[in-house]
RNA sequence: GCCCCCAUCGUCUAGAGGCCUAGGACACGGCCCUUUCAAGGCCGAGACAGGGAUUCGAAUUCCCUUGGGGGCACCA
């Protein structure tokens, strides 16, 4: 039988880390094994459900390159759940319940007291008229309910643990463990891989399996996602969807190889592409214990997607990062951004860091993290009023000859390189840090480092 | 309170009774290279939560303790 996965998002938010990993696992799987992954949006509340979210985990899903063969929305099949529900009724393996939301609130963490269970006929007319009622699944107190799930093994709750719970709520939507089996039987899905926070969903999704008939399928629980502290990723611990990691200037295939390192190992291989991930994947390399969220490694893996890019690839996405970010007038010289990004791009983690480490590239207001001390001013002057005759003559502007005439200079000067150089690199550049000094030279171009060393000579 | 899951370096993990003096990667420290910083190369520090039991032998099996996490809705 040929496999079949969902991944069942609700629209309440963006894409969430922890998502986004089950996304790519149940993805993973199916590409692997040529199944068929499907994408559908558990939108039954209403209340909470935004279409700007479904849209938006919809563009995430896709930066991440993760795509669907199938989609589904809940809000179109409301009247399937309805349904079912009207059958399970019929064959008295549900019951109505009456009870109002205070009621209910006081038998809080007690478990229904099935105290609708025994409504004659007659009383339930009465009370039909006063609202409407949720049909609960009645669940017998006896027994266990047992399930193989792949990464924990067998998993055993004793049924006195598992309320008679809502199946269809007054309004006539479904609850989620309702609506998530119904879809799971009727799109035919082989293996479930959810999040670890399901397992306790797990044993109330089997009594509507059994009340329906139907073999369950393969449960496989991975494991949470936990932030520094340890406790379950939210919020709090910072930047937790992926829409602010792909802000931040992240390669989708670092935050792929990032999520899928999580959790899981490869042969020990860790640098992998989407393709190496989908021939290397198999739900036994899945670990059962949680993993702490630590952007170290996907700093680490996006520095080395970056440089494993092709040059044109990589112009293009700083491009469009720069787009997004509203530096569109940096971007209009698309040869010489190709030439300052293939300077840099051993050199960036994220491609924010082209501006944060390479401004000085397009604005002449770029960003200063260091000055000539202020007695060494005179004496450089001196010397820079020099080289400037000696640099305005070169009428080949290379990085090999530039870096021929500044060193010969500085040998007949006697001058301290290392101080020289790194002068040069500040005025220039504004930063202690750079690229090699004479490349940075040969990109920014003669007319844009004449000026800069003029202006600063000027000011001196 | 009840139910469930988990437990190897700081982090992600390898390890399915002897191959383990516990391997890799990130991060960290040192050295080399070097006009700066990365990158690269070499080296280093760093873990089986604790206690029992089984066994000739346990990181690996079992039990207990402890610790951490998750769940107990007409939310998903």
């Amino acid at each position: 039988m040929s496999v079949r996965v969902r991944f069942a998002p609700s629209p309440t938010g963006h894409l969430h880390i922890g998502t986004a990993r089950t996304a790519l696992f149940n993805w993973l799987f199916a590409r692997k094994e040529k199944g068929t992954f499907i994408l559908r949006i558990e939108d039954t509340d209403l209340e909470r459900s935004k279409k700007e979210f479904e849209l938006s985990i919809i563009d995430d899903l896709k930066w991440l390159g993760i795509d669907w063969d199938e989609f589904y929305r809940q809000s179109d099949r409301l009247n399937i759940y309805r349904e079912i529900a009207e059958r399970l009724l019929a064959e008295g393996k549900a019951y109505e319940c009456f009870c109002t939301k205070e009621e209910l609130e006081k038998l809080r963490g007690q478990g229904y007291n099935r105290r609708c269970l025994g409504l004659s006929d007659a009383e339930k007319d009465v009370l039909r008229r006063e609202r409407k009622p949720a049909i609960r699944l009645f669940v017998s107190k006896d027994g266990e309910t047992r399930f193989i799930d792949y990464i924990h093994g067998e998993l055993c709750f004793q049924n006195n643990v598992i309320d008679d719970f809502v199946i269809l709520k007054s309004d006539g939507t479904p609850t989620y463990n309702f609506s998530v089996v119904v879809d799971d039987i009727f799109m035919k899905i082989t293996h479930i891989i959810r999040g670890e926070d399901h397992i306790s969903n797990t044993p109330k999704q089997i009594q509507i399996y059994k009340a329906l008939g139907i073999e369950p399928p393969v449960f496989v629980h991975i494991p949470m996602i936990l932030g520094q502290d340890k406790a379950k990723l939210s919020k709090r611990h910072g930047a937790t969807s992926i829409g602010e990691y792909r802000n931040m200037g992240y390669l989708s295939e670092a935050m792929v190889n990032f999520l899928a390192l999580m959790g899981a190992s490869y042969e020990d291989k860790q640098v992998l592409t989407l393709e190496e991930l989908i021939e290397l994947f198999s739900l036994e390399k899945l670990s059962k214990n949680p993993a702490i969220f630590d952007t170290k490694k996907l700093d680490f893996l996006s520095q080395e997607h970056i440089r494993r890019k092709n040059l044109e690839e990589l112009t293009e996405l700083v491009s469009q990062f720069l787009k997004r970010k509203g530096l569109d007038h940096w971007t209009t010289d698309s040869i010489y951004l190709f030439k300052v990004v293939s300077i840099l791009q051993t050199r960036i983690k994220t491609l924010k860091d082209i501006i944060l480490m390479g401004d000085y590239f397009f604005t002449e207001d770029y960003s200063r993290d260091a000055e000539i001390p202020s007695e060494e001013r005179k004496r450089l002057n001196t010397i820079l009023s020099d080289l400037l005759d000696i640099l305005a003559e070169l009428d080949t502007w290379n990085t090999s000859k530039l870096e021929n005439r500044i060193r010969s200079y500085i040998t007949e000067r006697s001058l301290d390189s290392r101080w020289f150089l790194q002068s040069l690199r500040i005025i220039i550049s504004g930063k202690k840090v750079t690229p090699s000094l004479f490349e940075t030279m040969e990109v920014l171009g003669k007319e844009r480092t004449l000026n800069r060393l003029r202006r600063w000579s000027g000011l001196a």
